[in-house]
DNA sequence: GTGGTCTCCTA
DNA sequence: GTAGGAGACCACA
């Protein structure tokens, strides 16, 4: 939105309340449906959207939204329970068309917004201030007195029943005040409709009086003694606390979390058959004619839509979830609008085809890929600037540039340039080879460029103002890994998109695990039906496998534009779905922003102490070479430590101990579990293998494998994050994950001092503290946790004093112990098999802990319900921000794999919304860094709940409060938590002292 | 050499 | 009981 744009929001509550009692009582429908007020709504809307010019507001819309009440309960409610206390149940027949006014909105293809716990006026108030702060101008189709507060320069207000317009004159001439001051009046006045109280006996005429003589209310208040009036001064003075409650019932808040931006809310022009639909059915006919004049559709082939009446009062659309505002698909339909010019282009195809809903177009775009073949004799090798120069300008003119390289490694910090695809249009790919060789360079010679390819630093030329043009979408496929590379050479590339992001976002969760995840090669097959080359196939495998640069062009050529063909052929066909679905917030918000923070967290990497790792390898070895002299000695034999199946034989075969239990594939389980209750009993062998295991696990894993991460250039390590891996929104680390590193033993902590920052600079670390558990209080809105979190009172010993009963005071530590295995049970989707095992208790007595545990906190068991009942129901669950995993098996009929997704999607929600608040957070991250001045202070590191920074010692004291903000508040605006959350962070000088 | 199994490190 | 990645071993090719 910018200056000049014009914002109209409707007060759909206000409105339907309105229309009822002014409208003739008898319109109905022939079936007897009331739907009076839905007809006076649909005639206003109809006439704001397409001749507001002709009204007394005398502009045109640029962006418009209906905003409605969600319930009746909000936050004021919590600062005066009989707020609207005695307002009585709607009337019967209005009662139906709360629903029916709410579809209306969307068969105009118009944003429908409502949140809980707020007022549409609340939401109204937000709105008009971000439009104000963009430079727009407001006008709010009411005409309640609530709102006229807001009524200034750029906002004013419009009756839409008496055509006329409401600005600061009117405010006065009807109430006596300026809009600054309504507040104030109505805290005097009290409203007796929404039981505000006010001050008895003062109404608008007295209140604008002693609000003209005193200024404003605090200072009335303050200098209430000096009221002639006798029978007023007492009033005033009595009921000062009154006054006040009643100024924050009435002032509105402008700060609403919301889900959906200005943007969100650009006008788009009517969709005359989807509307036609809908008047038909509710058998408007003028208007079904005005429409169909104005739109050029042929109201006699639209088939009425289907209308869904719903009698109760919480008369929400279907897509509504607990505590969001309303993230519909209408609305997700209009933000990709905004998505840069291909969008555009996207949805005038659609219109040709005559039916532009989204839907539409993904059924037509899904059809015409599977209809066409994939050519790969069309593919050329680009040899000349010219030809390249070519490629790009068509690039400039489709807008997209769908883009892949071809490289050395798969690591991308180390990874060179051999040659890269571009791809403009369907079945028009292109390879540019740049550093194809002859040979190895080995003693066999060779090692040679190969003719006819561009110069790397001409081609690199050509196409980096390309790749930085802003007007131009980079498509790739895991194109993180094609960013960090190119950035590398100095080619930064934006604007992104990345058909592996989409296709998470929207087929998310196990489902996509089992059918090979969001990798290219698997999207292929499953939506064009078309196999592409395989990577081996081009450079072999295993010992014969070479660099990509030692494959011959024309086959790189094959093999590469392919790539970049199909990627572009993806994109087209599930971009559009992101619309259809509603989830192109999610991947607008949580995917797209995160590839160039990810990238640049990778390009960064983390020091590394050489020296001390190799210390530690020579203490582990040292250690684990005795334990392996006891070992033997004890074993009677010198075996394979290692080898659990050699290890079961000796400890249960030859020793005979008891206590062993079989693994899944019938071999002795040699677990730390089991070997901890065998050394329990006195032991000593399995006590040695355990501290062996130990010792080894973390040489092998850690202190020797980590010095091999350390880049030959940078001299740091780079972890490569995977956006796409994970079924619940969690990133993952590889090669090497640096999300696994030891912690919980005081041996394994020693790694963590090899992590360090450079001479002059300190580490960072940042985390949440409980955020899953808070998230579960949150979502399950659980009074007592919530109050917990509130008070900041161990959450633990808080449960287990519910459960048991147990002051929290001189606690036992087991008592505590408990309880923490139950919380953790909880989030997991607990069982009492898995309780008893952890807890290594009977499993009676671990379903009996969770039945008590369901017992004091009912809430907990009704949100597993509901979740289960939903991804039963809809075969995916979601996240606070709207991201969706799928569990399709949930509805298996094997009791086993059924149980496991149902414990998979109680968990989803919880560690997936706690992924997303982190996500959110590293969005911001940077910018809110840079806008303090702290530029230089690195984001290096993300463990899930945990962020690590690098940055110079002299700009620790300022961070850590800001990361700390920007991580505490990072689910706003989108959600509001019920539960506050906190952080935790320290700097020093390694990983180990800073966490 | 590849893939399955077991084990163990993290949140 | 959730979500990951990785090393070692071992049977198979």
């Amino acid at each position: 939105m910018k200056k000049g744009d014009h914002l109209f929001l409707v007060d759909g509550s206000g409105y339907i309340f309105r229309a009822y009692h002014a409208l003739p009582p008898l319109t109905r429908k022939s079936d007897g449906l009331p739907v009076g007020a839905v007809s006076g709504f649909c005639n206003m809307l109809w006439k704001l959207m397409v001749s507001a010019r002709d009204t007394d507001v005398g502009v045109v819309p640029t962006h418009f939204a209906v905003i409605f009440d969600y319930s009746s309960k909000t936050f004021r409610n919590e600062l005066y329970p009989e707020y609207k206390a005695n307002r009585s149940a709607p009337p019967e027949d209005l009662v139906p068309q709360f629903g029916l006014i709410r579809q209306a909105t969307r068969a105009f293809d118009l944003p429908c917004i409502e949140m809980e716990g707020f007022e549409a006026d609340d939401i109204i108030a937000t709105y008009a201030r971000l439009a104000c702060e963009a430079g727009a101008d407001t006008t709010i189709i009411s005409s309640d007195k609530d709102l006229m507060q807001l009524v200034g320069e750029t906002v004013s207000m419009y009756d839409p029943m008496k055509d006329r317009e409401i600005r600061v004159p009117e405010v006065i001439e009807k109430w006596g005040v300026p809009p600054e001051k309504m507040i104030d009046l109505q805290a005097l006045t009290g409203d007796s409709v929404d039981n505000v109280p006010g001050v008895p006996g003062i109404g608008p005429k007295t209140a604008a009086q002693l609000l003209e003589q005193f200024g404003d209310l605090d200072t009335l208040l303050a200098r209430a003694s000096e009221i002639k009036q006798n029978k007023r001064r007492e009033s005033i003075i009595e009921n000062a606390d009154k006054a006040r409650i009643s100024r924050e019932l009435v002032r509105l808040r402008d700060d609403v979390p919301l889900v959906d931006g200005l943007d969100v809310l650009t006008l788009q022009p009517p969709n005359g058959p989807k509307l036609i639909g809908f008047l038909k059915a509710m058998e408007f006919t003028s208007l079904t004619r005005r429409v169909a004049e104005a739109t050029g559709a042929d109201a006699a082939v639209i088939d009425p839509a289907d209308i869904v009446v719903e009698r109760g009062e919480e008369a929400h659309g279907p897509d509504v979830g607990a505590g969001e505002q309303v993230p519909t698909s209408d609305l997700a339909g209009k933000g990709a609008g905004s998505a840069g010019p291909v969008a555009s282009k996207g949805a005038s195809a659609a219109a040709m085809a005559g039916t532009p809903t989204p839907a539409n177009l993904v059924a037509t775009r899904a059809a015409e890929a599977l209809a066409a073949s994939i050519d790969r004799t069309a593919y050329v090798t680009i040899r000349d600037l010219d030809t390249l120069n070519e490629w790009l300008a068509d690039a400039r003119e489709t807008g997209v540039l769908s883009i892949d390289t071809e490289t050395t490694s798969l690591y991308p910090m180390e990874a060179e340039l051999v040659g890269f695809s571009i791809a403009t249009r369907p079945g028009k790919a292109a390879y540019v080879p740049l550093a194809h060789r002859n040979g190895t360079g080995d003693l066999l010679g060779g090692g040679e460029l190969l003719p006819g390819q561009i110069p790397f630093a001409e081609a690199l030329a050509v196409l980096k103002p390309v790749l930085a043009d802003r007007s131009v979408l980079k498509i790739g496929q895991n194109i993180k890994y094609d960013w960090v590379l190119l950035d590398r050479l100095g080619l930064t590339m934006a604007p992104l998109d990345d058909t592996m992001l989409i296709s998470y976002v929207l087929d998310g969760g196990s489902s996509s695990g089992n059918t090979g995840g969001h990798g290219m090669d698997r999207l292929a097959e499953r939506w064009l039906g078309h196999t592409c080359i395989a990577y081996k196939d081009v450079a072999g495998s295993g010992k014969s496998q070479v660099t990509f640069d030692m494959v011959d062009i024309e086959r790189a050529t094959a093999y590469a534009a392919e790539d970049a063909d199909v990627t572009l052929r993806l994109w087209r066909l599930l971009k559009p779905r992101l619309v259809a679905d509603g989830l192109t917030s999610v991947y607008e918000r949580l995917e797209r922003p995160l590839i160039d923070v990810l990238g640049r967290m990778e390009r960064r990497g983390i020091a590394v102490d050489r020296q001390i790792l190799s210390r530690l390898s020579g203490d582990f070895a040292q250690a684990a070479a005795a334990l392996e002299d006891d070992i033997y000695q004890l074993a009677g034999e010198r075996f394979n430590i290692g080898s659990p199946k050699q290890l079961g034989d000796i400890l249960f075969g030859k020793m005979g101990l008891a206590g062993a239990t079989k693994t899944a594939t019938g071999q002795w389980s040699t677990s730390a579990r089991i070997l901890e209750d065998l050394a329990a009993e006195g032991h000593d062998l399995p006590r040695r293998i355990v501290d062996w295991r130990q010792l080894t696990k973390l040489k092998s894993t850690y202190t020797d494998a980590l010095p091999g991460f350390i880049n030959r250039d940078t001299r740091r390590v780079h972890t490569c994050y995977s956006m796409a891996s994970t079924s619940t929104g969690r990133l993952s680390s590889s090669e090497p994950n640096l999300q696994n590193i030891p912690i919980r033993t005081t041996e394994g902590r020693k790694i963590r001092t090899a992590f360090v920052a450079e001479p002059g600079r300190k580490l960072i670390s940042a985390d949440y503290s409980q955020i899953e558990l808070r998230v579960l209080a949150h979502v399950a809105d659980i009074p007592q946790l919530r109050q917990a979190f509130a008070d900041g009172i161990d959450i633990h010993a808080m449960t287990a004093s519910e459960m048991f009963g147990v002051p929290v005071e001189g606690m036992p530590g087991e008592v505590r112990r408990r309880a923490k295995a139950i919380n953790f049970g909880i989030i997991y989707g607990i069982s009492a098999f898995g309780l008893a095992n952890q807890l290594s208790i009977p499993r009676e007595e671990a379903g009996a802990y969770i039945k008590k545990y369901f017992e004091r906190f009912p809430g907990i068991r009704d949100y597993m319900d509901e979740t289960k009942a939903t991804a039963r129901d809809k075969g995916y669950v979601e996240t606070i921000f709207g991201r969706r995993a799928h569990y399709p098996e949930i509805r298996a009929s094997n009791p086993q794999v059924r149980a496991f997704n149902e414990r998979a999607a109680i968990n989803a929600p919880i560690q997936g919304s706690a992924a997303d608040v982190i996500r959110r957070a590293m969005v911001r991250m940077e910018a809110e860094l840079e806008k303090a001045g702290l530029s230089d202070v690195e984001m290096l590191l993300q463990v899930h709940d945990e962020l690590i920074f690098e940055a110079p010692e002299s700009l620790v004291d300022k961070a850590i409060p800001l990361i700390r903000s920007v991580m505490e508040n990072a689910a706003m605006p989108a959600v509001a938590m019920r539960v506050p959350l906190h952080v935790d962070a320290r700097a020093a000088d390694n990983w180990d002292e800073a966490h």
